[in-house]
DNA sequence: ACCCAGGCCATCT
DNA sequence: AGATGGCCTGGG
């Protein structure tokens, strides 16, 4: 067990903000998250975070994974725009994860045309049936089954029935296409851009597109605009794009606005 | 029983 | 370059 203070830190915003699909609410308060083969369990009370890992594992990992080197009370700061204010005043928790890139690729291609339950659904499945098996270590020191996001190597070996039988639908010959693609770029990992992503892999167009830059590559100008957004945009700004869109931090600021826009009003 | 979801691609005008 | 239809499937 570890225990840190943290500003700007709201499990349960994070755990909802859509942008993660594998941190799940085991119980009341409690998260469970797996990462890079690597299981956590963890609860907030006020700004404490109790984690179910080592100093060590939190320091060389977690803390990376939450991103707790961004200073968040430097970006969630009051502006001219109202809409943000209250935006940023009802997310300023949500943090921009630092998951793992092949991960990401998947997920967000996966992501398109469901909602999260699906997405969530169809994930896990993929774990469990092409991902290792291993043991976590729960918040309270006790044992738990827990499996890893699948390899490149995994879904490229794949039976394609296999693949199609997590709910892939028409998504699955984007997985494997996109997992092949993965293996051929991790051996030269020459720099990732959006153009690249968007023109080499199949299943990815623009909105995935910006999701795998902000999300996966920790890019925080790329804006990802899905039918939220563009709501947002309608309604709040007339039709127009509001200045935050093209800033510097513009994806977290579509965080906090995506969030709020679909918590609000019940 | 619907209807559509946090898109993308292919195929048109 | 802009608009339209098809696509898998499960949840609401």
């Amino acid at each position: 067990m570890h225990l840190i203070r943290a500003d700007n830190f709201n499990l349960h915003q994070i755990a909802n903000s859509g942008q993660c699909f594998r941190m799940l609410c085991i119980r009341e308060g409690v998260y469970s998250v797996v990462s890079c083969g690597k299981y956590l369990e963890l609860y907030q009370i006020g700004d404490l975070i109790f984690l179910g890992c080592s100093e060590d594992e939190y320091e060389n990992f977690w803390s990376d994974y939450f991103d707790m080197k961004t200073d968040y009370s430097k970006i969630a700061v009051n502006t001219d725009d109202e809409f943000l204010n209250r935006a940023i005043e009802f997310g300023n928790g949500i943090r921009i994860l630092q998951q793992d890139l092949f991960e990401l690729i998947i997920s967000f291609i996966i992501s398109q045309r469901k909602n999260i339950t699906s997405i969530k659904l169809a994930i896990d499945l993929l774990c469990r049936r092409f991902g290792e098996k291993f043991k976590g270590i729960g918040i309270n020191a006790n044992e738990v089954d827990a499996y890893a996001f699948p390899t490149a190597e995994a879904l490229v070996n794949a039976p394609y029935d296999e693949l199609a039988e997590c709910g892939l639908g028409y998504r699955t010959r984007y997985i494997k296409a996109a997992a092949e693609w993965f293996l051929e770029w991790e051996k030269n990992k020459r720099d990732l851009s959006y153009n690249i992503l968007v023109s080499e892999i199949l299943g990815v167009g623009a909105k995935v597109a910006n999701c795998i830059c902000l999300f996966g590559l920790h890019q925080l100008e790329f804006c990802p605009i899905d039918v939220w957004v563009k709501r947002i945009f309608d309604e709040e700004y007339g039709g127009g794009i509001p200045s935050w869109a093209t800033s510097e931090y513009a994806g977290v600021y579509q965080q906090y606005c995506f969030y709020y826009k679909r918590n609000q009003k019940g």
